[in-house]
DNA sequence: GTTAGCACTCAATGTCGTCGAGTGCTAATC
DNA sequence: GATTAGCACTCGACGACATTGAGTGCTAAC
């Protein structure tokens, strides 16, 4: 479709505007050393390649800037991503792993770590908890009134909150029934776990425990609801994007930004809708509020099954071989970290 | 110090700009209802003002600006709050009393519903774990080289954490070990727990459990270090201050963002010096970077005792009244919210 | 096929004059 | 003596305009 030397005035220009954020002349690109050609050839193929719809000119007399044809052009065959960066790579495990000690935050400075090393925004979605099995139940009261129920997944992953206690319920009556849930409970896929109370815990409660119905209610609101197996989403440097010029406008920012804290569109934007590495370039991305900015997702996976999601937000602007290069390796060894869990 | 009538101008002035983000002119404090003067002696008295170090000219053309002093009397003698705004109060509570439903996320929908409510950013100081003593501790362990250390506290606050277990340490061990530390460790404040673990713990494990060693440190290891004791903070409305006009300069506002961005610095910038409610205007806020922002923090206290802060951050021109009311009536119903724990 | 040369375009930048909101002073008025 | 009308003055905001220069497209020469 583009001749060999087409391609490499796109990737030249796609480099160069990357790295100016400004529109580029055919003088520039002729004058660097891998390209052999006076501008005024430059300008014929710069001419044609905007005809291809690979380019856009501001205005006449200004340079070309890529179109998102043409950065899906120069992702899709021109850049080459991979070994090239070696002391990013370093650098980046040499931060995780200083900073790897508590695991509930791994998504958290994984994100933290790729926002400051590329100084656009990442986000991180975390494991699904549909997928764990419940571990352990706990009740412990702290009043007369209030109790803590605590569910522990498979995983390790710790859900608390505050119940009210059903008044006339004895305190062996709650460790019979914790001891209970225990029993039957333990191994059931959290999402099974509710309906699986009813079903089988039911009937041996009210054998052994006094005022049944509302210990059964209670343990109902103990239970994370159906709605919360959601991702759990990690935002880092949020704030990168008022760093970017395409961004210097404070209404523009302010839209992405207040995007950004919405938990749910969040996480529909980062989705995924294959494994590995993927890129969503401008309008390639359905909200339109981020209509001129690109995602790069990378799944990560521990033995063929996908965990989560991890990617960065930038502009369409964005260095896209230094960004994919990076979340390969990130998604790699968060899952070789995570592996340990699954 | 001030007569009159130069209080009734200086008041008109600030609200004026509070409203407007304008330096105000003589011509329209002259119309106002409430004034009647004409603009030439409303200049006399602003000339006279601004000698006196309560207003500012950007320059020599332009109207008047308050300055911190002119702030700091308006909020000291000036400015009325309290019974003025029911609507808020009610508007405030019914928010609150609907999104009431998790006791962890109480300071959390508190901070977000004053951002919204005031346009304005706003940080909520959870109470130190300082004072909480022990409740429950609790290891479940996933797999043979993991386990999750839980430990809830007299108010039901739940912390956990990822522990790697000491090869060679039966589960009858554990258990014994967990056992004996609600036995003895029950009731005590949080703050001595590591101490009384090694004080008089450690006898009692030794005679009962086999590995002593690792399991003492794996202990340390579960429970909370020192520096965890510190405020939880919580952040509402922090892409707010990109709507306040002083803040439209993108760098001005990334500095502000950032710093919002650390915990700690966060702690500090609200940290009061007193209880009750606490004005902060311009430099007189340490943080270089806030020195054209206003802080205005409410204590809230249970039985006297101070359990955190809330407060609010925005440009100097704010409106005072109306966020101090709304703080004011926002940190009594917290703390009588909390009050059920402690 | 490539490139030098040249006319052309157009945003960015700078200069200048106008406008108007606002001040400060003085003299008239209450 | 306090207040106010009147007026000259200041200075930023804004629009009109000319200038500049980076960049293009086209044509003709190489």
């Amino acid at each position: 479709m583009l001749t060999d030397r087409q391609r490499m005035i796109l990737n030249a220009i796609v480099d160069d505007y990357i790295r100016s954020a400004e529109p580029v002349g055919s003088r520039s690109i002729s004058k660097r050393s891998d390209v052999g050609f006076s501008p005024a050839t430059i300008r014929n193929e710069m001419s044609d390649l905007e005809e291809l719809g690979f380019l856009e000119q501001p205005h006449t007399s200004a340079g070309r800037v890529p179109s998102i044809k043409g950065y899906r052009y120069y992702v899709d065959h021109l850049v080459h991503f991979g070994g090239e960066s070696p002391d990013d790579v370093l650098k980046f495990r040499s931060y995780f792993a200083e900073r790897m000690t508590e695991r509930e935050q791994i998504l958290q400075q994984a994100a933290n770590i790729l926002a400051n090393m590329t100084s656009y925004t990442s986000i991180a979605l975390g494991p699904e908890s549909v997928n764990h099995s419940l571990k352990h139940f706990q009740l412990v009261p702290l009043n007369a009134e209030t109790a803590v129920a605590i569910v522990v997944t498979s995983t390790g992953h710790v859900e608390n909150r505050m119940i009210p206690l059903p008044p006339g319920v004895s305190v062996t009556d709650l460790e019979k029934t914790v001891n209970i849930l225990n029993a039957k409970l333990t191994g059931i896929p959290m999402m099974r776990v509710t309906s699986k109370l009813y079903s089988e815990i039911g009937d041996e409660l009210s054998r052994y425990v006094d005022h049944y119905e509302q210990v059964m209610s209670m343990l109902e609101h103990s239970l994370p609801a159906g709605d919360e197996h959601e991702h759990r989403v990690f935002l880092g440097g949020a704030t990168n994007m008022l760093t970017q010029p395409e961004f210097k406008d404070v209404d523009k920012v302010k839209t992405i930004l207040d995007l950004l804290d919405e938990t749910p569109t969040l996480s529909k934007i980062l989705s995924p809708t294959q494994s590995g590495i993927q890129v969503r370039i401008g309008t390639e991305n359905e909200h339109a509020a981020i209509n001129d900015c690109s995602v790069i997702t990378a799944t990560y996976a521990v033995n063929g099954q996908s965990l989560g999601t991890i990617g960065i937000l930038g502009p369409t602007r964005m260095d896209y071989a230094k960004v994919i290069g990076l979340l390969d390796v990130v998604s790699r060894d968060m899952a070789a970290l995570l592996s340990r869990w699954y």
